[in-house]
DNA sequence: CTTTCGGCTGAAACGCGTTACATTTCCCGG
DNA sequence: CCGGGAAATGTAACGCGTTTCAGCCGAAAG
């Protein structure tokens, strides 16, 4: 293996008898070449396997043609959707994906940015959490873009998320039309923004009625939290109709729990999700939850940066676009048995 | 919002002061600096909010700290913790993650690396399918890469995998210690490499016993066709004793679909997976499968190209590092069930 | 007071593309 | 056969860091 260095641009201009502009020229069509010349340089690149080297390509023209991901810890299922919606996209309009994590701390926060700085055009951010968002902000002043699932109260910046609120209403709501009353909110994580919202929701809804009886769990977007919880709830007596977890992987340990206390769902007690992770709907019962389009929201977000980014603005155009959740009904909620008693 | 530009380096000595060089020095703190100016130079940096332009510096440098991710068309759960694993230990030493994905054919893996040739420092490969190897051998041959999930007999390349075979052989021992000897094995999609190897540990430990009756059911990684193939088979009146599947999520479906069939999971049918997917001990009964170390693949993978990147090498030593698969005995192979009658 | 030495600092080259501008080539009409 | 203008190609500057090498300065030594 001999150690051949990468050719650069004059490597080939020499051997094809061209001027280096002729050859980028070429690489890039920009301007009339000769058909004879255009293949002549075409085949040399061929032959020596020439890329142009991507760094300096970006430092000539100013744009690196990559979009910068800042995530939060990454959390499961969601972030392959996410990265794969934003890849995806990213690809087809010749972007490439620079992704990395950053704690909500401020300063981890910094400096993941000043690492990309210089190496992607714009971010799509994720806010983990409220007290995150600040830092983000400063970042989306700086920089196009776009800030991802920040809640509904960002200031003037491009922002996209998924609207938690009307989810978890409309679970909330058909909870309630099953003529289920008593109902436990078992809560995501203080100070996560999706979980802070469907809180909210939930809190709005239950007090739209009179017999509504809402208890509230504290817990943390984990299964054993979430099956230690109802456990304890269980064992202390209480018998709620119906356990609306924050979301799935709540839910599945809430079932767990469920079962481990000899109870049935949904026929004693109904247990609902929210997220619509794919195994969901596979489980038994398969989980009535609600559907979070996160490949659509990495695929807008995406879209919205590179949209900007083409049109060599400076800033993503401020507005909020918020993706609808899906209430997806399945058996885990009771509306099956509900069904078939109206029809017996 | 005024349009001040980002500052470079030459508008930080200005300010200072001082020479371009001076504050390069400051900021990577190459050569000694009097603590006078090094103080001067860092409060204009705070002050401007100066960070050095990575593209430029990594032309300068001729090294771009980043590594290079290459996935296949990206799938679920997997994706996740292994770019965790990767992003995880690429921060801790002071690298970045450029993610993209191509599918197996030669052009479009081709075209994902040369869009990232003068980008990253070296490629962290998962293979897809032995069709892709060749193609990413290539890739090896030209830059540090560590192959990830090749399969056993990659060449002299740098590689990383899952024990597979190991993982699979377990758990045919497993069942068959279990007294299970009429077993179906539900095959993951033709051509992909860990697939493969899952198969042909069945096949051979099946071999071992003259009274295992082996049945290979094809199928695709998917709940839903999972689902058809068993059901199926049960419609053909055939009854094993237990369901093997390639992967946890086409277990998933193999107790749906024997659920479906009035029978009981592990009573009537053991059923058992591969992966142990976080949720699988909470699905009902919980799922006996393989644990695979994604994360720490993901690790490994990161750490060893960032020692040779470390060390100035031009390609990774060539060694293929076998990761343990670890057998995960939970309740839906029927071992709960076993114990029992046997203290009973 | 001069020389020497060592540490600090600056000037300039370099890396490798792109691109504005200059130059050559070529074809056409006159 | 020549001039004009467009088309093709070349030259050189530029972007923004790092790094080499040389120069400067002060202090210590003679």
């Amino acid at each position: 293996m001999s150690t051949r260095p990468t050719p650069t641009i004059r490597d080939v201009a020499k051997a094809a008898g061209v001027s280096i502009a002729t050859v980028s020229r070429v690489l890039n069509d920009a301007a009339r070449v000769t058909e004879d010349t255009r293949h002549r340089v075409r085949s040399v690149v061929d032959q020596m396997g020439y890329a142009p080297h991507g760094g300096t390509r970006s430092v000539a023209v100013r744009r690196t043609r990559t979009l910068g991901v800042l995530l939060p810890e990454l959390y499961g299922e969601f972030f392959s959707e996410f990265i794969r919606g934003i890849d995806e996209t990213a690809k087809k309009h010749g972007f490439l994906t620079l992704v990395t994590s950053a704690r909500r701390e401020a300063h981890e926060i910094a400096a993941a940015v000043s690492n990309m700085r210089g190496r992607v055009d714009g971010f799509l951010a994720v806010s983990p959490s409220v007290a995150a968002r600040a830092t983000l902000a400063e970042v989306a002043e700086r920089y196009p873009t776009v800030l991802v699932g920040a809640g509904s109260d960002v200031g003037a910046f491009a922002a996209l998320s998924v609207n938690n609120f009307q989810g978890a209403a409309a679970m909330m709501k058909h909870l309630l039309s099953l003529g289920h009353r008593r109902i436990v909110f078992l809560r995501g994580p203080a100070g996560q923004v999706d979980a802070g919202e469907r809180l909210h929701a939930v809190r709005e809804v239950a007090n739209w009625y009179d017999d509504c009886e809402l208890t509230e769990l504290a817990g943390e977007f984990r299964m054993d939290t979430a099956y230690e919880a109802v456990t304890q709830l269980l064992q202390s007596g209480v018998r709620p109709d119906a356990i609306f977890a924050a979301n799935d992987t709540m839910a599945i340990g809430a079932i767990s729990a469920v079962r481990d206390a000899d109870l049935r769902v949904p026929e004693d007690i109904a247990v609902t999700g929210f997220d619509d992770t794919p195994m969901t709907r596979f489980l038994s019962p398969p989980l009535t939850t609600v559907r979070m389009p996160i490949h659509a929201l990495g695929e807008r977000a995406a879209l919205r940066l590179i949209e900007t980014l083409r049109g060599g603005g400076t800033a993503v155009p401020a507005n909020h676009e918020i993706l609808p959740a899906q209430l997806v009904i399945r058996s885990s909620c009771g509306a099956a048995r509900k069904m078939m008693e109206a029809v017996g």
